[in-house]
DNA sequence: CGGCATGTGTCAACGTCGTTGACTCTCTCG
DNA sequence: CGAGAGAGTCAACGACGTTGACACATGCCG
C-alpha cells in the first residue's frame, strides 16, 4: 500500500521476513536499552541486527516506531505496586534507589530525552494510566485518587529524573535512607493522607 | 590557537566581529526560547542572525556551548522563591500553572531534552545550586535543608515535565486549584515539616 | 506445474544535520 | 607601509533518518 513492498503488516510475513523483523526488534531492545534514544542510530541496530539499514525502516516505518516497540514491555517498575500502598512510598523510592547502576537508568534517560516526540508522550501518558493510575487508585480512599496517582506518578519521574539523568551530586551522594524517608514520606502522603 | 582565526574569545574582537557574535546570541536566544534543542538548527540561527552558519560555530564553539549562553540567563523562576517559605509550595505551584502558555514551558521541554548533554546538566546543576539551594536553605530550620531543597527541586521538576513535556490530560486537564493544594502542599512539607 | 503477484533484500542516493578547512578580504598595530 | 590577526565566504566532510529503483526469491492460484 504505502510502499510497493512494505511488510509493515506482520501478518503476511513469511519465514524469513519473520526472522529478520524479529533480529531487528531484538537488537532494538538491546541497545535501547543500554543507551538514549539519540545515541542509537539506524544503522547501529541494523549492523547489530545483520541486516541493511533499509530493513530497519521498511519494517518498522521509523526508527521512532521501532523504539515505540522496543520499550513497551520494558517499561515495569516490578512488583512494587503490587504491596500494601500504605507504604508505597518509600518502597518505592527505596526500590529505585537500589536500581541506581542497572540499565533502569538508562532506560529512563533514553525516555526522558525522546519524551518531546509526540508518539512516546502518548505511550507514557497510557503507561502511566494502566500501570499506576488504574493499579493504585482504585485502592485509595479519596475521590480524587486518580488525580493523585498522577501527581504521584509526576513526583515520581522527578525524582528518577534527577537520579538517572540529571545526577545532581546533592541526591547522588546524599544518605539513602535519608532520601527514602523524606522523599518517600512525600509520596505517600500525596496518595494517602 | 585552536583555529588559524578563531575569535572564541571574546576580549579582542573588532566592532564587527562584536555586531555578528551578538546578533547569533541574540538568535539563539529567540529560537532556543520558543522551541526545542533539536528543533533549533545552526543553520537556522545563522539565517535568523544574517550570517553565514560557520560563523555561529566560529564565534562560540559549538551548537551546545551557544545553547549554554543562551539559557544561564533566563533559567529564572521570578520572584515567588523570595516570598515567605511558609507557603512557598503552593505559590510555585500556581505560579507555573499561571504560565502554562507562556514561553517558559517550551523552554523548560528544550531544557528536558537538551539535559542528556553533560554540559547540560552541569550547567542545570549549579543553577539548582544557586538559585534555589542557597536560597531557600538558609531560611530553614532543618539540618538537612540542602538536601531538602534539592529534593524539592526534583519535584518540582517532576511537576513542570509532566505539565510541560509529557502533557499527561489526568493533570493538564485537572482543576488547577485542587493540583495546587494537592502538589503545593507535598512541597511544602517536604521543606517545612 | 508455470506464472505472476508479492515478500525480501541490496544499493545508492536524497536532504538534513553539526562541524571543519581552505581561501580571501579587511582592519589594526608596530 | 607591511605584517599579522580578525572577519567572512564557500564547499565539503561524515553522520543521520529515510526513500526509491532495482533484483531476487518464494508461495499461492489457475
Amino acid at each position: 500500500m504505502s510502499h510497493p513492498t512494505a511488510p509493515l503488516d506482520a501478518r503476511h510475513l513469511r519465514p524469513a521476513g519473520r526472522a529478520t523483523r524479529a533480529a531487528i526488534e531484538e537488537a532494538g531492545r538491546r541497545l535501547f536499552g543500554s543507551h538514549t534514544y539519540e545515541e542509537v542510530s539506524v544503522r547501529a541496530i541494523a549492523a547489530e541486527a545483520g541486516v541493511d539499514p533499509a530493513m530497519v525502516i521498511r519494517h518498522f516505518g521509523s526508527k521512532e516506531a521501532l523504539y515505540l516497540r522496543s520499550i513497551d514491555t520494558s517499561l515495569g517498575v516490578g512488583a512494587v505496586i503490587d504491596g500494601p500502598v500504605e507504604t508505597l512510598g518509600r518502597r518505592i523510592i527505596a526500590y529505585f534507589l537500589d536500581q541506581r547502576d542497572s540499565p533502569i537508568g538508562k532506560r529512563h534517560a533514553g525516555l526522558v530525552q525522546a519524551s518531546y516526540r509526540q508518539q512516546v508522550r502518548a505511550e507514557l501518558n497510557r503507561h502511566t494510566r494502566v500501570r499506576f493510575v488504574d493499579a493504585i487508585a482504585p485502592r485509595l480512599a479519596a475521590d480524587d485518587a486518580e488525580l493523585r496517582v498522577a501527581l504521584m506518578v509526576a513526583q515520581l519521574g522527578g525524582f528518577l529524573t534527577m537520579l538517572f539523568v540529571q545526577q545532581d551530586p546533592l541526591i547522588t551522594d546524599a544518605d539513602p535512607d535519608q532520601v527514602i524517608v523524606l522523599y518517600g514520606d512525600s509520596l505517600q502522603r500525596l496518595i494517602t493522607g
